[in-house]
DNA sequence: ACCCAGGTGGCCC
DNA sequence: GGGCCACATGGG
């Protein structure tokens, strides 16, 4: 008798008891997550943490000092985090506009979140994902944040082939859940940690919290 | 010696 | 709209 699929409610229960309470980025300034967001694109994080060690060490964690410095300190910096001269010039140049334009990172993310998502999508180096978590952790507004793992995990659980249209999955999500910042943030870095951990493209399988819950007749695919 | 990681932008059809 | 490709380091 299979069981019938979880809501993404269920999903997040699950997830949140094995994982606990994760809160992602406490503790940390809107800069550091701006830079952090960029830095992270298809790298892993312990890469970032490297990367970002470097740049607080140079005092280059902040919006301002990172928009005065040269690409090529930015570049030694963040070489850990891979792409690092594709990087470092798409850090500054995000970084001078947000000055030059709004004086400060928190008056540009103090914006209202349709009108910052279009702004963050309009700079070279912020795509859909990077904008939501932008918007997500830094600005605390309820956007939920589509990735890879997300996309292979619903499509998992749910017998589909993956969602390839950012914004289709994003709605859907949305639609299914309460708006609640700390639940999308909460909720986004559940799905992060069973990610790594249990859905990388190579399939691990072995005591996925999930299979409680779901009707993994894709067993084998998992 | 591969394959992969919390993507993005550019170019082609 | 979809399919490739470059971008680059570090870990398994």
């Amino acid at each position: 008798m299979p069981k019938e699929h979880p809501g993404f409610i269920d999903i997040y229960k699950v997830l949140r008891r094995r994982f606990g309470f994760l809160d992602w980025w406490p503790g940390n300034t809107p800069d550091e997550i701006l830079i952090g967001a960029i830095l992270t694109q298809n790298t892993s994080w312990k890469n970032v943490e490297k990367a970002i060690t470097n740049l607080k060490r140079s005092h280059l964690l902040s919006v301002p000092n990172m928009s005065r410095a040269r690409t090529s300190i930015i570049e030694r910096c963040i070489r850990p985090s891979g792409y690092y001269r594709q990087k470092a010039q798409r850090l500054k140049k995000v970084c001078e506009y947000i000055l030059e334009n709004y004086g400060s990172l928190g008056k540009f993310l103090g914006k209202e979140s349709a009108e910052l998502r279009e702004e963050l999508l309009s700079l070279k180096g912020i795509g859909l994902e990077t904008a939501d978590s932008i918007i997500l952790y830094a600005a605390e507004k309820p956007v939920f944040v589509i990735d890879a793992y997300t996309r292979r995990i619903v499509g998992r659980i749910y017998g589909e082939k993956e969602e390839k249209e950012y914004n289709v999955l994003q709605q859907r999500i949305q639609n299914s859940i309460p708006k609640d910042t700390g639940l999308y943030n909460d909720f986004h870095a559940q799905i992060v940690e069973l990610g790594k951990n249990y859905c990388r493209k190579k399939p691990l399988c072995r005591d996925c919290p999930l299979l409680r819950i779901c009707d993994f007749s894709l067993k084998n695919q998992y």
